[in-house]
DNA sequence: CTCGTATTTGAATCGTCAGTCAACTCGGAT
DNA sequence: ATCCGAGTTGACTGACGATTCAAATACGAG
């Protein structure tokens, strides 16, 4: 049938409503943020947006996810592209620092995560969905670790990948935590220096020169 | 003047009110959280929580507050009770992991923290308290450190107790907000046998008999 | 007992939104 | 030229929920 044209004009429509939804969660919060906003953000009526995701909650939910994997398969691409294993890791941690950067917008997606957490405690829906975007996260960390012993950067004897990856990651949550809300005492630089720190200790390498 | 009844009556409204709020967001989401709500909570007329706080948000604030407070000082209590510097490491890491200590509701406070950060990232009113209530965790932790190694309970020759607390802090949240989304992979059990491990090679000490 | 103030209520008000709907547009197919 | 259905609008409605308020009520002070 008409799998030509109408495809690529939904699919535009739909994810351009994904990505004002996200921008305008990002920063009223997802509180504040109505279909009205959405819908002005976009140059289109409040009803198309409904006409599209049929509810609130299922366009919310969706934006969040959607937000979360852009980023995310963006920067597996740019994983991809670099050669070494501790250039990868660098990469990673810069990305996690909120702020350092200069991707999204004011407010970090860590803005973005937050809002996820908060509503994955009591909504099945976004719980799924968030298991889902963690693992792949934590996935990534372990992923470089494997690569850096498989090509001799690291040693080959430390801890599971798996358990260093989460470890790091919890790390890394907690303090974008901090340095979100509390950017007197942590701030983005110092984030950096710890995580690039700690990790250089639980795997057991020395980053080169990338530093600063 | 009327100095014997009346503050003595309204401050059990004020704070019969905040609890009631407490627990109702903790169950409910502070974006599900109604006024009416609160008021049945409390077996009383909406009409009468405005009389006391003036509106939604400066109750809401408050009732975040207010029940990090508690659960603070009660854990202070606790703490000054116990004589070792191990034993309060022990207690503060054992009451930061969700579920743990057979505490408050089905949703731990934590479900609280979070809602804290996510309205301190831009209700200014709600980031001075966090910052307030942040800082003080960190100390307590930051405390501990200083009284093992004047007891000679801990080597006196680490890092800065404040950077260490800071950072064990980060780990905790971290780690709490993994226990509270993703069960399966992170259980309480595993939480606390890591936050152990890792203040144990931080501050450079041996847990004695209390782990399990 | 009576007044006056602090509490408390219940009903009424008032905005704000999510979601509905009937009509309109427009491009492609026949 | 006509038809059709997806896409789009804008006005409407129905709730819901925070405040407001005037009227009760309680209760200590004199």
């Amino acid at each position: 049938m008409a799998t030509k044209t109408r495809p690529k004009a939904q699919r535009d429509r739909h994810q351009e409503i994904l990505e004002a939804a996200a921008h305008v969660i990002t920063d009223r919060g997802l509180a504040e943020t109505r279909i009205q906003d959405i819908a002005e953000r976009c140059g289109v009526s409040p009803g198309l947006i409904l006409y599209y995701f049929g509810s609130k909650d299922r366009l919310l939910v969706e934006a969040l996810t959607y937000a979360n994997d852009q980023s995310f398969l963006k920067t597996s691409r740019e994983l991809r592209r670099m050669p070494s294993a501790a250039e990868r890791m660098d990469h990673l941690i810069r990305g996690s620092v909120p702020g350092m950067l200069p991707e999204f917008e004011l407010l970090d997606e860590w803005a973005l995560w937050l809002e996820i957490w908060v509503r994955a405690l009591r909504d099945p829906q976004m719980a799924k969905e968030h298991e889902m975007l963690d693992r792949r996260w934590v996935q990534s960390i372990a992923e470089v670790i494997r690569f850096g012993r498989q090509t001799g950067e690291f040693p080959a004897d430390g801890h599971d990948a798996d358990d260093l990856a989460m470890q790091i990651g919890a790390m890394v949550d907690g303090l974008a935590i901090q340095v979100l809300l509390n950017d007197t005492v942590m701030t983005p630089q110092r984030m950096y220096d710890i995580c690039v720190d700690v990790a250089e200790r639980l795997i057991g390498y020395q980053m080169p020169a990338a530093a600063r």
